[in-house]
DNA sequence: TTTGTTATTGAAAACCATTTTCATTTGCAA
DNA sequence: TTGCAAATGAAAATGGTTTTCAATAACAAA
Protein backbone atom coordinates (compact mmCIF):
# COMPACT_ATOMS: atom_id res chain seq x y z
CA UNK A 1 0.00 0.00 0.00
CA UNK A 2 1.31 3.29 -1.14
CA UNK A 3 -0.13 4.85 1.80
CA UNK A 4 3.27 5.48 3.43
CA UNK A 5 4.62 6.64 0.49
CA UNK A 6 2.29 9.20 -0.66
CA UNK A 7 1.96 10.29 3.33
CA UNK A 8 5.98 10.60 3.19
CA UNK A 9 5.48 13.04 0.03
CA UNK A 10 3.11 15.05 1.61
CA UNK A 11 4.98 15.44 4.37
CA UNK A 12 8.16 17.14 3.27
CA UNK A 13 6.93 19.68 0.64
CA UNK A 14 4.70 22.67 1.32
CA UNK A 15 3.52 23.27 -2.44
CA UNK A 16 0.10 22.11 -3.22
CA UNK A 17 1.11 19.08 -5.35
CA UNK A 18 -1.70 17.62 -7.96
CA UNK A 19 -2.30 13.73 -8.12
CA UNK A 20 0.03 13.35 -10.85
CA UNK A 21 2.98 15.46 -9.07
CA UNK A 22 2.13 13.16 -6.18
CA UNK A 23 2.92 10.02 -8.90
CA UNK A 24 5.65 10.93 -9.40
CA UNK A 25 7.25 11.96 -6.40
CA UNK A 26 5.83 8.43 -4.82
CA UNK A 27 7.26 6.84 -8.48
CA UNK A 28 10.83 8.11 -7.91
CA UNK A 29 11.21 5.77 -4.68
CA UNK A 30 8.56 3.23 -5.09
CA UNK A 31 8.62 2.96 -9.21
CA UNK A 32 5.93 -0.28 -9.21
CA UNK A 33 3.24 2.07 -8.00
CA UNK A 34 0.79 3.32 -10.49
CA UNK A 35 -0.92 6.00 -10.67
CA UNK A 36 -4.66 4.59 -9.80
CA UNK A 37 -3.14 3.45 -6.92
CA UNK A 38 -2.58 7.22 -5.86
CA UNK A 39 -5.67 8.47 -6.66
CA UNK A 40 -7.07 5.48 -4.69
CA UNK A 41 -4.83 5.95 -1.80
CA UNK A 42 -5.48 10.05 -1.48
CA UNK A 43 -8.99 9.08 -2.01
CA UNK A 44 -8.63 7.51 0.88
CA UNK A 45 -6.47 9.51 3.32
CA UNK A 46 -8.98 12.84 2.39
CA UNK A 47 -11.64 10.48 3.55
CA UNK A 48 -9.88 9.20 6.74
CA UNK A 49 -9.18 13.46 7.31
CA UNK A 50 -5.58 12.91 7.06
CA UNK A 51 -5.31 14.75 3.74
CA UNK A 52 -7.38 18.29 2.55
CA UNK A 53 -8.22 18.09 -1.25
CA UNK A 54 -8.52 21.41 -2.67
CA UNK A 55 -9.72 22.69 -5.86
CA UNK A 56 -7.85 26.04 -7.23
CA UNK A 57 -9.67 26.52 -10.46
CA UNK A 58 -7.11 25.12 -12.79
CA UNK A 59 -8.87 21.81 -13.55
CA UNK A 60 -6.71 19.54 -10.80
CA UNK A 61 -7.53 19.06 -7.61
CA UNK A 62 -4.36 19.96 -5.33
CA UNK A 63 -3.74 17.91 -2.08
CA UNK A 64 -2.39 18.99 1.21
CA UNK A 65 -1.57 16.94 4.91
CA UNK A 66 -3.90 17.93 6.82
CA UNK A 67 -2.12 19.60 10.28
CA UNK A 68 -2.04 17.78 13.34
CA UNK A 69 -4.63 18.19 16.49
CA UNK A 70 -2.01 20.77 17.62
CA UNK A 71 -3.10 23.02 14.43
CA UNK A 72 0.02 25.10 14.23
CA UNK A 73 0.21 24.88 10.85
CA UNK A 74 -3.84 25.90 9.99
CA UNK A 75 -3.52 28.20 7.30
CA UNK A 76 -5.88 29.66 4.13
CA UNK A 77 -4.91 30.05 0.81
CA UNK A 78 -4.34 32.96 -1.44
CA UNK A 79 -4.56 31.59 -4.97
CA UNK A 80 -2.99 33.70 -7.86
CA UNK A 81 -5.39 33.85 -11.29
CA UNK A 82 -2.81 34.43 -13.24
CA UNK A 83 0.17 32.23 -12.79
CA UNK A 84 -1.80 29.57 -10.31
CA UNK A 85 0.86 30.57 -7.34
CA UNK A 86 -0.77 29.94 -4.42
CA UNK A 87 0.28 31.31 -0.84
CA UNK A 88 -0.46 29.92 2.09
CA UNK A 89 -1.16 33.04 4.81
CA UNK A 90 -1.19 32.54 8.56
CA UNK A 91 -2.20 36.29 8.86
CA UNK A 92 -5.29 36.98 10.73
CA UNK A 93 -6.04 32.85 10.55
CA UNK A 94 -6.96 33.49 14.26
CA UNK A 95 -9.65 35.92 13.66
CA UNK A 96 -10.86 34.50 10.83
CA UNK A 97 -10.95 31.00 12.44
CA UNK A 98 -12.91 32.40 15.31
CA UNK A 99 -15.76 33.75 12.97
CA UNK A 100 -16.07 30.38 10.92
CA UNK A 101 -16.60 28.50 14.02
CA UNK A 102 -19.50 30.68 15.48
CA UNK A 103 -20.94 30.89 12.08
CA UNK A 104 -20.35 27.32 11.88
CA UNK A 105 -23.02 26.79 14.67
CA UNK A 106 -25.23 29.61 13.97
CA UNK A 107 -25.35 27.76 10.36
CA UNK A 108 -25.69 24.54 12.14
CA UNK A 109 -28.50 24.71 13.97
CA UNK A 110 -30.37 27.17 11.43
CA UNK A 111 -30.48 24.83 8.86
CA UNK A 112 -29.61 21.79 10.35
CA UNK A 113 -26.32 20.83 8.95
CA UNK A 114 -23.88 18.32 10.68
CA UNK A 115 -20.75 21.02 8.84
CA UNK A 116 -17.65 19.28 8.81
CA UNK A 117 -15.45 21.57 6.82
CA UNK A 118 -14.74 25.12 5.41
CA UNK A 119 -12.75 27.09 2.77
CA UNK A 120 -12.09 30.21 2.56
CA UNK A 121 -9.23 31.58 -0.03
CA UNK A 122 -8.78 34.81 -2.00
CA UNK A 123 -7.97 35.33 -5.38
CA UNK A 124 -6.33 38.07 -7.37
CA UNK A 125 -3.06 38.82 -9.47
CA UNK A 126 0.30 38.93 -7.84
CA UNK A 127 2.74 41.20 -8.36
CA UNK A 128 4.33 39.52 -11.59
CA UNK A 129 1.00 39.29 -13.58
CA UNK A 130 -0.03 42.97 -12.69
CA UNK A 131 2.71 44.12 -14.40
CA UNK A 132 2.86 42.93 -17.85
CA UNK B 1 -25.64 36.51 -29.38
CA UNK B 2 -26.97 34.52 -26.33
CA UNK B 3 -25.71 36.95 -23.90
CA UNK B 4 -29.17 38.22 -23.36
CA UNK B 5 -30.76 34.73 -22.94
CA UNK B 6 -27.47 33.18 -20.73
CA UNK B 7 -28.69 36.30 -18.03
CA UNK B 8 -32.18 35.88 -18.39
CA UNK B 9 -31.99 32.16 -17.22
CA UNK B 10 -29.81 33.37 -14.75
CA UNK B 11 -31.64 36.04 -13.69
CA UNK B 12 -34.98 34.22 -12.98
CA UNK B 13 -33.80 31.16 -10.82
CA UNK B 14 -32.10 31.16 -7.35
CA UNK B 15 -30.91 27.71 -7.91
CA UNK B 16 -27.06 26.95 -8.85
CA UNK B 17 -27.15 25.98 -12.37
CA UNK B 18 -24.81 24.01 -14.50
CA UNK B 19 -23.87 25.04 -18.11
CA UNK B 20 -25.45 22.04 -19.49
CA UNK B 21 -28.71 23.46 -16.94
CA UNK B 22 -28.41 26.96 -18.38
CA UNK B 23 -27.99 25.40 -21.79
CA UNK B 24 -31.49 23.49 -21.79
CA UNK B 25 -32.85 26.45 -20.41
CA UNK B 26 -32.23 28.60 -22.89
CA UNK B 27 -32.44 25.93 -25.56
CA UNK B 28 -36.58 26.16 -24.71
CA UNK B 29 -36.70 29.89 -26.04
CA UNK B 30 -33.52 29.96 -28.64
CA UNK B 31 -33.36 26.59 -30.42
CA UNK B 32 -30.70 27.65 -31.91
CA UNK B 33 -27.64 27.96 -30.06
CA UNK B 34 -25.41 25.13 -29.19
CA UNK B 35 -23.94 24.30 -26.05
CA UNK B 36 -20.88 25.67 -27.24
CA UNK B 37 -21.91 28.96 -27.10
CA UNK B 38 -23.59 28.78 -23.54
CA UNK B 39 -20.13 28.15 -22.66
CA UNK B 40 -18.83 30.56 -24.37
CA UNK B 41 -20.97 33.15 -23.28
CA UNK B 42 -20.94 32.02 -19.77
CA UNK B 43 -17.13 32.84 -19.96
CA UNK B 44 -17.08 35.94 -21.00
CA UNK B 45 -19.78 36.98 -18.65
CA UNK B 46 -17.80 35.60 -16.34
CA UNK B 47 -14.81 37.53 -17.20
CA UNK B 48 -16.66 40.57 -17.33
CA UNK B 49 -17.73 40.04 -13.83
CA UNK B 50 -21.52 40.14 -14.16
CA UNK B 51 -21.47 36.42 -13.02
CA UNK B 52 -19.93 34.38 -10.98
CA UNK B 53 -18.06 30.91 -11.34
CA UNK B 54 -18.60 28.36 -8.52
CA UNK B 55 -17.27 24.63 -8.01
CA UNK B 56 -18.58 22.75 -4.94
CA UNK B 57 -16.68 19.60 -5.53
CA UNK B 58 -19.49 17.84 -8.11
CA UNK B 59 -16.58 17.82 -11.09
CA UNK B 60 -19.26 20.91 -12.53
CA UNK B 61 -18.99 24.30 -12.43
CA UNK B 62 -21.87 26.02 -11.02
CA UNK B 63 -23.15 29.71 -12.40
CA UNK B 64 -25.05 32.48 -10.85
CA UNK B 65 -25.39 36.26 -11.77
CA UNK B 66 -23.11 38.50 -9.76
CA UNK B 67 -25.41 40.44 -7.43
CA UNK B 68 -25.78 44.27 -8.38
CA UNK B 69 -23.77 47.21 -6.99
CA UNK B 70 -26.16 47.60 -4.13
CA UNK B 71 -24.95 43.90 -2.92
CA UNK B 72 -28.31 43.60 -1.30
CA UNK B 73 -28.26 39.62 -2.32
CA UNK B 74 -24.39 38.98 -1.08
CA UNK B 75 -24.66 35.69 0.17
CA UNK B 76 -22.76 32.71 1.10
CA UNK B 77 -23.24 29.19 0.89
CA UNK B 78 -23.31 26.15 3.04
CA UNK B 79 -22.81 22.55 0.23
CA UNK B 80 -24.20 19.27 1.64
CA UNK B 81 -21.27 16.72 0.57
CA UNK B 82 -24.30 14.10 0.68
CA UNK B 83 -26.51 15.05 -2.04
CA UNK B 84 -25.05 18.02 -3.22
CA UNK B 85 -27.90 20.71 -2.12
CA UNK B 86 -26.56 24.31 -1.87
CA UNK B 87 -28.16 26.43 0.73
CA UNK B 88 -27.61 30.45 0.03
CA UNK B 89 -26.95 32.06 3.43
CA UNK B 90 -27.19 35.87 4.06
CA UNK B 91 -26.72 35.28 8.31
CA UNK B 92 -23.68 36.49 9.53
CA UNK B 93 -22.71 37.77 6.27
CA UNK B 94 -22.23 41.27 7.36
CA UNK B 95 -19.68 40.65 9.90
CA UNK B 96 -17.92 38.09 7.24
CA UNK B 97 -17.97 40.57 4.86
CA UNK B 98 -16.42 43.11 7.44
CA UNK B 99 -13.30 40.66 7.82
CA UNK B 100 -13.23 39.31 4.82
CA UNK B 101 -12.46 42.78 3.57
CA UNK B 102 -10.03 43.79 6.63
CA UNK B 103 -8.53 40.40 6.04
CA UNK B 104 -8.28 41.82 2.03
CA UNK B 105 -6.13 44.57 2.92
CA UNK B 106 -3.63 43.48 5.32
CA UNK B 107 -3.01 40.16 2.51
CA UNK B 108 -2.68 43.08 -0.34
CA UNK B 109 -0.11 44.58 1.11
CA UNK B 110 1.34 41.99 2.62
CA UNK B 111 1.85 39.20 -0.53
CA UNK B 112 1.38 42.38 -3.13
CA UNK B 113 -1.76 40.91 -4.53
CA UNK B 114 -4.51 42.57 -5.99
CA UNK B 115 -7.19 40.99 -4.73
CA UNK B 116 -10.04 40.57 -7.01
CA UNK B 117 -12.28 37.79 -5.09
CA UNK B 118 -12.69 35.48 -1.71
CA UNK B 119 -14.76 32.18 -1.36
CA UNK B 120 -16.26 31.26 1.62
CA UNK B 121 -18.29 27.96 1.66
CA UNK B 122 -19.03 25.45 4.60
CA UNK B 123 -19.23 21.53 3.61
CA UNK B 124 -21.57 19.15 5.65
CA UNK B 125 -24.28 16.91 5.85
CA UNK B 126 -27.62 17.98 5.47
CA UNK B 127 -30.51 16.10 7.84
CA UNK B 128 -31.46 13.96 5.02
CA UNK B 129 -28.12 12.97 4.49
CA UNK B 130 -27.35 12.23 7.98
CA UNK B 131 -30.28 10.17 8.92
CA UNK B 132 -29.79 7.04 6.82
C1' DT C 1 -24.84 46.57 -54.98
C1' DT C 2 -20.61 43.69 -55.20
C1' DT C 3 -16.46 42.17 -53.11
C1' DG C 4 -13.37 41.17 -49.56
C1' DT C 5 -12.28 40.60 -44.91
C1' DT C 6 -13.24 39.56 -40.23
C1' DA C 7 -16.11 37.90 -36.43
C1' DT C 8 -19.57 34.50 -34.80
C1' DT C 9 -21.52 30.21 -34.65
C1' DG C 10 -22.48 25.20 -33.74
C1' DA C 11 -21.23 20.30 -34.62
C1' DA C 12 -18.05 17.26 -34.05
C1' DA C 13 -13.64 16.04 -32.44
C1' DA C 14 -10.12 16.52 -29.11
C1' DC C 15 -8.64 17.10 -24.32
C1' DC C 16 -7.48 15.58 -19.99
C1' DA C 17 -8.11 14.72 -15.03
C1' DT C 18 -10.31 11.23 -12.85
C1' DT C 19 -12.84 6.70 -12.45
C1' DT C 20 -13.97 2.03 -13.80
C1' DT C 21 -13.03 -2.32 -15.40
C1' DC C 22 -10.79 -6.41 -15.18
C1' DA C 23 -7.33 -9.79 -15.19
C1' DT C 24 -3.54 -10.71 -12.17
C1' DT C 25 -1.12 -10.87 -7.94
C1' DT C 26 -0.80 -10.83 -3.00
C1' DG C 27 -2.09 -11.93 1.70
C1' DC C 28 -3.68 -14.84 4.76
C1' DA C 29 -6.48 -18.29 7.00
C1' DA C 30 -8.04 -23.03 7.06
C1' DT D 1 -1.01 -26.44 0.16
C1' DT D 2 -5.39 -24.77 -1.07
C1' DG D 3 -8.95 -21.48 -1.52
C1' DC D 4 -10.79 -17.07 -1.41
C1' DA D 5 -10.98 -12.20 -0.68
C1' DA D 6 -8.51 -7.87 -0.90
C1' DA D 7 -5.24 -5.08 -3.38
C1' DT D 8 -3.04 -3.63 -7.51
C1' DG D 9 -1.89 -1.49 -12.06
C1' DA D 10 -2.70 -1.17 -17.14
C1' DA D 11 -5.77 -0.02 -20.16
C1' DA D 12 -10.26 1.55 -21.31
C1' DA D 13 -14.08 4.41 -20.25
C1' DT D 14 -16.18 8.69 -18.48
C1' DG D 15 -17.69 13.25 -18.78
C1' DG D 16 -17.29 18.17 -18.31
C1' DT D 17 -15.01 21.47 -20.93
C1' DT D 18 -12.21 23.27 -24.80
C1' DT D 19 -10.56 23.23 -29.65
C1' DT D 20 -10.98 22.81 -34.32
C1' DC D 21 -12.99 23.88 -38.44
C1' DA D 22 -16.10 24.71 -42.01
C1' DA D 23 -20.08 27.53 -42.69
C1' DT D 24 -22.47 31.64 -42.06
C1' DA D 25 -23.32 36.36 -40.69
C1' DA D 26 -21.75 41.25 -40.35
C1' DC D 27 -19.88 44.79 -41.96
C1' DA D 28 -16.53 47.82 -44.52
C1' DA D 29 -14.51 49.31 -48.79
C1' DA D 30 -15.00 50.02 -53.55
Amino acid sequence: MGREAVLDVLSHTDQHLSAEDIYMRVHETYPAIGLTSVYRTLDMLVNIGLVYKFDFGDGRARFELAEGPKGKDHHHHLVCTGCGRIVNYRDFIDEEVALLKKTEEGLSKKYNFAITNHLIQFYGLCEGCRKP
